[in-house]
RNA sequence: GGGAUCUUAGCUCAGCUGGGAGAGCAUCUGCCUUACAAGCAGAGGGUCAUAGGUUCGAGCCCUAUAGGUCCCACCA
């Protein structure tokens, strides 16, 4: 039975019919397969609260692409798909979830909370899952992970026990970054510095046994509570005789010393810094330096605590606004200047965060991260573009311990146990029944639990089986290409490789494909509080996924930010008509036709020629753009393919023949169409799978062709020597070159396609004379022709014949009636000018002496040739005016 | 304070290692030509931010300047 198409393409009919035989069919599954390359992409594991917006959409469009192509190119494809826990995000959201019901996590308890909560992943962790379907991802969904699945669950234990007993994790307590709103310690990663608009308060602290006062300049007033010294540079002659002294703290009546610290910048406010060492990171050094006490007066939500005496309960800065006003009445308030200051906020809730000391688990950095800066600067790993590896050594070089330690309950609960006895910390990975040191049985399982990028920090290996040393991990790892948004390379990307490094003893990707962000049509971000994003399935309902994937592909260069337009979605919805429209005429006439897989190669005019070889050269391109993960490139040119040279051009070359009943090479251009089709469906199915799949296999079915049961499975086109036909390409460019010519003349003389017309080529050359003579059947038409006339003369023309211009060639049309000489004259002037111009040029180069001496000779030789060329047109076009104006 | 990146047609952007400025959209003019009006054909429109430099030759390489965007950073 023959399949009809619909007259335009509507992807609704077609995208989830697809998608569900691909799955069934087990097209995204990958075995170990040792007579194969394998070739893996890990998936940027989304949150299980997430929903896919168009940075996913960009992120795996990308993924797809590249594991299509490799697929078809007859690798062994994996793309592992799975989830992220996403500790912080999840546990957010269940919290207000909770809220709306009215329960409290405290009071729910933890088993209750975690109950809850796997319920919330059983219930919208799939979401984006399907989602991701929606969008043609082709993932080996039979192998879906989730970070918190007991493989993964144990690869985490593992690392955390392996990385204690080798010393690089550690509790200490250190001063972290602390979020008041979700009560966590967070890593320095997730700080955001913002700038604020803040104030510089002056105070004056008393000088004990002295009148005198130091003044220091503050931004925080409200942490002079915790004030445990003041300090001055060590060389500032200012404050030589303060060194040593003591003053007495306003409002707490502390006696605290007078420090000298090279940490003091002497130019900077007044050049007397209060130290805070429980509340700022720089304090903390200093007061480390000098053995100053740490007085912690915050509490966990940020209030201040009993030590701050009569300001305990009260804000932070409800507290600062109470000091300020306390100081000023007690006359140490000497000014108040405006000044604008950094503040980290937490990137998840946007509070600002304090900094405090607390007990947390570190990973110790200096030595791990070695590796991974030696992997990208031997480029062992690759960037690309190259130059995020900036932006990688930017943070490799800086890099500090990180704090893993999160005081929440959704996510991997660290392995370590506390004797309340002995208080002997043990780290296992089974729950130990007494002390190893004193044998109590009294122990408790450390509270917190790990930074969700610990367990993502393992994802390339993790889902592949390990710490088992499975088959896959052996085979698949290390995997090929990580595909991911600038945004994350410090969370995630380095996290990656030094843990590759350090379990595995590998990378765990060779190449580092970025991307940038898709941003609103005004270039902002998209954001949920703006109200600006755009949902991608709003887009494939509308457009389909294919005009999404294409338009998310072009367009843009790597790396780069892109603007999302609805016009750009619209016009690659009309390429996707184009194509299905040119593959419904192509299949309308195969279906007249017996038409075997081979053909007579004498039977290929030199159109068809023409086409194999520009597709030829196509699917050379096109391949190697893909090879170097220049997809917007490639892409391109598969369009630009398809809608000129294949529509516009060829089609429209090959239409005589197929109409005609006694045309001797009707099966030759039948089976040219049908070869540079298929060829072009299969460059293209990577960016838009669902389309080509169903042409692809309507074609199949009704040209009694059949290759594969999919396009996806089918062999990427290669190209072949046998089809360059060179001469056939010059050829059918020049008969091009006088289409356009006659379209150009015929419409600056208004006269309409449907008013046919003689047409006289006049060439001395044989040459040319024969292409066009080979070319009759197509050129008559594609020139609105009468009828066409080749000679070496100029015979038989009126002098009023309009005329086109081209190298080795004139054309002339000599109408009748209608031919305005003056309006032909300005033409040909404008011709002349042009061409003038182009006189200008090649002779300026040529006569330039260094030019000929030290340019190549192949330039040289391109730039004489084309004087030839011009030389000649110029002659004609000098002639014709001459004519003309006689 | 350090770094990245951008400045090309009215708009949004391509332009890979230096060798005659491109696309999409928009604009204008013709066409309902039997695959497609979501189409076909034609046209207009740019001293490639500015100033220097390297080179036979610069949108592309180097330096400086101006403006925009972003990342990092402990100046209280």
């Amino acid at each position: 039975m023959k399949k009809e198409l619909a007259k335009t393409y509507d992807p609704k009919d077609i995208e989830d019919r697809l998608y569900q035989k691909w799955e069934e069919k087990k097209y995204f599954h990958a075995e170990v397969d040792r007579s194969k390359k394998p070739f893996t992409i890990v998936i940027p594991p989304p949150n299980i609260t997430g929903q896919l917006h168009m940075g996913h959409a960009l992120d795996n469009t990308m993924q797809d692409i590249l594991i299509r192509f490799k697929r078809m190119q007859g690798y062994n494809a994996l793309w592992q798909p799975g989830t992220d826990h996403a500790s912080i995000a999840t546990e957010v959201k269940i919290i207000e979830q909770m809220k709306k019901e009215g329960i409290d996590k405290e009071e729910l308890g933890r088993e209750g909370f975690l109950k809850r909560a796997w319920k919330w992943k059983e219930e919208y962790g799939g979401r984006i899952i399907s989602q991701l379907k929606k969008l043609g991802s082709s993932c080996d969904w039979d192998r879906e992970r989730f970070t918190m699945d007991e493989g993964c669950s144990e690869a985490v234990n593992e690392v955390f026990i392996r990385l204690y007993n080798e010393g690089y994790i550690y509790k200490g307590s250190r001063i972290i970054n602390w979020c008041p709103v979700c009560q966590t310690s967070i890593s320095d990663a997730e700080v955001e510095h913002e700038e604020k608009a803040g104030h510089f308060w002056h105070i004056k602290y008393p000088i004990i046994d002295s009148d005198e006062f130091v003044e220091i300049a503050t931004t925080r007033p409200e942490t002079m509570l915790g004030d445990t010294a003041v300090a001055v540079h060590p060389e500032d002659e200012r404050y030589q005789h303060l060194i040593g002294k003591k003053v007495m703290l306003p409002l707490v009546n502390r006696e605290i010393p007078i420090v000298a610290d090279s940490y003091v910048d002497k130019e900077f406010g007044t050049g007397v810094v209060k130290i805070t060492p429980a509340h700022d990171p720089n304090d903390f050094e200093v007061g480390k330096r000098h053995n100053l006490p740490e007085i912690n007066v915050m509490n966990d939500d940020a209030t201040i605590n009993e030590l701050g005496g009569k300001y305990a309960g009260m804000d932070r800065y409800e507290a600062r606004k109470q000091i300020v006003e306390d100081l000023s009445e007690l006359g140490l308030l000497v000014k108040i200047e405006d000044h604008s200051h950094n503040v980290g906020t937490h990137d998840r809730c946007k509070a600002t965060v304090e900094p405090l000391i607390k007990q947390q688990w570190f990973v110790r950095m200096d030595e791990l991260i070695k590796p991974a800066i030696e992997a990208v600067k031997t480029g062992d790993i690759q960037f690309v573009p190259e130059r995020f590896d900036k932006i990688y050594f930017n943070w490799t070089d800086n890099i500090r311990d990180w704090c893993i330690s999160r005081q929440l309950w959704w996510g991997h609960r660290i392995p370590a146990y506390y004797c309340d006895d002995c208080g002997e910390i043990i780290v296992s990975k089974e729950t130990p029944e007494n002390c190893s040191k004193c044998g109590s049985t009294h122990l408790r399982q450390d509270e917190d639990t790990l930074d969700t990028w610990f367990s993502s920090a393992l994802w390339p290996f993790s889902t592949l089986g390990w710490p088992e040393k499975t088959e896959d991990l052996d085979y698949f790892y290390p995997t090929d290409v990580l595909v991911t948004g600038y945004d994350i390379i410090f969370f995630w990307v380095i996290r990656m490789v030094f843990s590759g490094y350090a379990h595995m003893g590998e990378k765990p990707f060779h190449k580092v494909l970025i991307h940038g962000l898709v941003r609103d049509s005004q270039g902002r971000k998209m954001s949920k509080s703006l109200g600006n994003g755009i949902d991608p399935l709003e887009v494939i309902d509308k457009y389909g996924a294919d005009a999404l994937r294409l338009t998310l592909i072009t367009g843009n260069a790597p790396g780069n930010d892109m603007r999302f337009y609805w016009e750009r979605v619209e016009s690659s919805r009309n390429f996707a008509n184009k194509v299905w429209n040119a593959s419904r005429f192509i299949m309308m006439n195969l279906e007249k036709a017996e038409l075997g897989e081979k053909i007579d190669e004498n039977l290929l005019t030199i159109a068809d020629k023409w086409i194999l070889s520009k597709a030829n050269t196509l699917v050379k391109e096109a391949t190697e753009n893909m090879e170097s993960f220049e997809l917007g490139i490639a892409v391109q040119k598969i369009y630009d393919f398809i809608w000129e040279e294949f529509c516009d051009w060829y089609i429209e070359m090959v239409k005589p023949r197929l109409y005609s009943d006694t045309d001797e090479t009707k099966a030759a251009a039948l089976w040219t169409l049908r070869k540079v089709l298929i060829a072009s469906l299969k460059l293209l199915h990577p960016y838009m799978p669902f389309i080509t799949e169903e042409i692809f296999c309507t074609l199949q079915e009704m040209s009694g062709i059949q290759e594969t049961e999919s396009i996806m499975i089918s062999q990427w086109p290669l190209h072949m020597q046998e089809y360059e036909y060179t001469k056939e390409e010059e050829a059918v460019e020049l008969i091009k070159a006088a289409v356009k010519g006659i379209r150009n003349v015929r419409s600056e003389m208004n006269v309409p396609p449907s008013r046919k017309a003689k047409v006289v080529v006049v060439s001395d050359s044989d040459k040319v004379r024969t292409i066009f003579n080979d070319s009759m059947v197509f050129f008559a038409t594609l020139g609105y022709a009468s009828e066409v006339l080749v000679q070496e003369d100029k015979a038989g023309i009126p002098g009023d014949a309009v005329s086109a211009v081209i190298p080795g060639a004139v054309i002339y049309i000599p109408f009748s009636d209608l031919v305005d000489i003056d309006k032909e004259i300005e033409r040909l002037t404008k011709e002349k000018k042009r061409l003038e111009g182009e006189l200008k040029r090649v002779n300026g180069m040529l006569a330039n002496e260094n030019f000929v001496k030290k340019a190549p000779e192949s330039k040289i030789a391109e730039e004489k040739e084309k004087l030839a060329k011009y030389t000649d047109m110029m002659k004609q076009v000098e002639e014709r005016l001459e004519q003309l104006r006689k």
